[in-house]
DNA sequence: CTGATTAGTTAAGCGTGCTAAACTATACCG
DNA sequence: CGGTATAGTTTAGCACGCTTAACTAATCAG
């Protein structure tokens, strides 16, 4: 039986490598599309959580709601979000990704997802196999964290 | 036989929770040490290749000579870096951690490194065995992959 | 030695994100 | 109804990162 601190080792050092490599492509990605990081962000929160108000992203990113504000209409004027009244509460507003907003995200996973495919092609049919097992494993274990505490700020 | 496409799409949505849950993380890191998401960056850069000089940074985060050698500073006055003459060239610098910045990256890996630990404590010992064996054969993927084509950019 | 290149710094100026504070408008509550 | 809380915006001002341009100093090539 293998040491356990070994496999744990095995397993930060892969978080390492992959952490490093992965956020250097964002950085790049975002810089390409001539957003500034925290305009990219926010159409990610949207592009996960399909709709929400301007204090929510607010609170999520932890900024003042004057800087919230300010960036969600930078992106309603460069077309990539939708900021509409709500109907139940008049003072709220429905913020959702544009079309235009969307395709911009999906085309950065699309990159993302291109490195994953050509470290997957790289790989036997049977690794292949036991990493996504071992992958899938490994979300729901996150997705059983995540809920266990959801109170955590977010 | 499982469907190798739906094996891709594990490997990705995996990618995608992962990614997010671990940018998020890291951005609130360096917020929390009060640094800047460039110099945050300059010292990571340092971490993982030991001692550099000024043009370096310039190029790998892509900005001109001066931004560099601005944030540069700002770092050295902190007490996060080293800034020594070359002895084989005097018109440049040896850029290295000083020991304050190196535990303070030290401290960020640490931070991630408990997610993936409180990860891996959820899994049964068999899960955690696969999971390590799969994760190894991907970083090794990943080194033969960046391996071959050490032209790119960086 | 001389001219050109390379490493790095400094200064001026711009764009951006951020905050605090003042303000509008709607919703909620007694 | 009237007072308070909530959602969002606007303004002024600051800090930061970045660029271009001008500059110093060291190295290299003929």
């Amino acid at each position: 039986m293998t040491d356990s601190v070994e496999l744990t080792q095995t397993v930060r050092q892969w978080m390492d490598v992959f952490t490093t490599r992965s956020m250097h492509a964002w950085t790049r990605y975002v810089k390409s599309t001539g957003l500034s990081m925290p305009q990219f962000g926010i159409l990610m929160n949207l592009y996960y959580r399909h709709t929400c108000g301007v204090s929510d992203i607010s609170e999520r990113m932890e900024v003042s709601a004057a800087a919230a504000s300010q960036l969600v209409d930078k992106l309603v004027q460069a077309g990539l979000l939708e900021r509409a009244e709500d109907p139940n509460d008049r003072r709220a507003k429905l913020l959702t990704l544009s079309d235009k907003g969307r395709a911009m995200i999906d085309s950065g996973i699309e990159t993302r997802s291109n490195w994953v495919d050509e470290l997957i092609a790289d790989l036997s049919p049977d690794e292949f196999e036991k990493v996504a097992a071992a992958l899938e494993t490994l979300s729901r274990a996150a997705v059983r964290l995540a809920g266990q505490k959801p109170e955590r700020h977010f």
